[in-house]
DNA sequence: TCTGGGGTCCTAGGACCC
DNA sequence: TCTGGGGTCCTAGGACCC
């Protein structure tokens, strides 16, 4: 049997890699995935093959910087549809394997937790049975938490093996930057930076209290356990259920009219309200979330009585929308809008952050 | 250079109740 | 007349991840 590891599986390139699978004629070149997959638009790089990362052009990027980085791109609209199949075969492969637990995180990753007295051959086994039935390349993380397998999933691109537990852990990461670190941004290294904490040993050695004044009394003590890689090791496989659903747009064109803003609230609303709806669930909270130029962004949240009426959910979103200052010009880069459904009507958990 | 779109969770502060 | 302190709910705003 041997004793119990947690597989931290991430797909190499994915959406790039699923491209060219279906185009032969693209592998070896420099492919950027993207937005409708036109450079003069305002969107955003999702995906980049490693041809193409070695010009410096990575996810977020914006799509028109990418293209003048690459002038040989060849540029690609996100088909998301393709994307969802192909995780779904590989998701299935991972479900096959022997005494295998699967978390799913997202299209492209997922944890295994699986008993094993060796779990890197176990690990090499997973990735040979994905390539031959989806010809995709996957990294494997082994480790004896999520935070260290999902962590050791970086040293192990592309398409190998690394373990981190505790052992080596302070070894290997230690001398690293906070930031380096799953759950820590840009925002939170920088405010660690003004504590004096800059490095990966540095977190770990902190007393967790030091960090509640800035972090608050779960971010805190989060923190330093971060730190430590130290965290949960079970990996829970019971289907995940929504909390909410959004639409979010960024308008080619800012927005500086009143109606246009009512046009755009009513086809965002509807196209949220057909992901609720197909779940068959009710609503309880509506929230638009507004960027106006340039770059700030404001929230408008209610909490709604319990209803599965459109036509009811609409009325109050149009009512919320009102509240978009109303007393000075419009000008709108982008708009999202959230719904959340009841927690009583959640059975499966969702992998929190204080469940890591 | 100028920043997508879909999610999750945490915190601060005000309102309200006892 | 002046005013404590705890608990809970709600809204707004942030931060992070893929």
């Amino acid at each position: 049997m041997g004793e119990p590891w947690v597989l931290h599986v991430d797909l190499d390139q994915f959406i790039a890699a699923v491209e060219v699978l279906r185009r032969p004629e693209l592998a070896g070149k420099p492919v950027i995935v993207g937005g409708r997959g036109d450079p003069t638009e305002r969107a955003v790089v999702s995906t980049a093959s490693y041809e193409a990362r070695a010009y410096g052009v990575g996810s977020g990027m914006p799509l028109r910087i990418a293209a003048r980085k690459v002038p040989d791109a060849v540029i690609l609209p996100v088909d998301q549809e393709a994307y969802l199949q192909a995780s779904g075969e590989v998701m299935g492969v991972l479900r096959s394997r022997p005494g295998a637990v699967v978390q799913v995180l997202g299209w492209d990753e997922a944890f295994v937790g699986v008993q094993s007295s060796d779990p890197e051959a176990y690990a090499r086994q997973l990735q040979e049975a994905v390539l031959e039935a989806t010809r995709l390349h996957c990294s494997v993380g082994v480790g004896d938490t999520l935070v260290r397998a999902k962590v050791a999933t970086t040293f192990g691109k592309p398409a190998g093996v690394f373990r981190l537990t505790a052992e080596n852990w302070l070894e290997v990461m230690g001398s690293r930057p906070t930031i380096d670190l799953w759950g820590v941004g840009t925002k939170v290294s920088r405010r660690l930076a003004t504590l004096g904490i800059t490095t990966v040993s540095q977190l770990a050695a902190v007393d967790p209290e030091v960090l509640v004044p800035e972090f608050g009394p779960k971010m805190g003590p989060w923190y330093a356990q971060l730190g430590r890689g130290d965290g949960s090791s079970v990996v829970d496989d019971t289907p995940w259920v929504a909390r909410g659903h959004s639409r979010e747009t960024t308008f080619q064109r800012d927005l500086t009219e009143p109606a246009q803003v009512d046009e755009a609230v009513r086809e965002l609303v509807a196209a949220v309200l057909e992901d609720v709806s197909a779940e068959g669930r009710p609503v309880v909270g509506l929230t638009l979330k507004v960027r106006y130029a340039p770059f700030t962004t404001k929230t408008y949240a209610r909490k709604i009585p319990e209803t599965a009426d459109p036509a009811e959910v609409l009325a109050r979103a149009l009512d919320l929308r009102g509240k978009i200052e109303p007393d000075r010009p419009i000008r709108l880069l982008g708009l999202r809008a959230e719904m959340t459904m009841p927690d009583e009507s959640r059975q499966g958990h969702t992998p929190t952050r204080s469940g890591w």
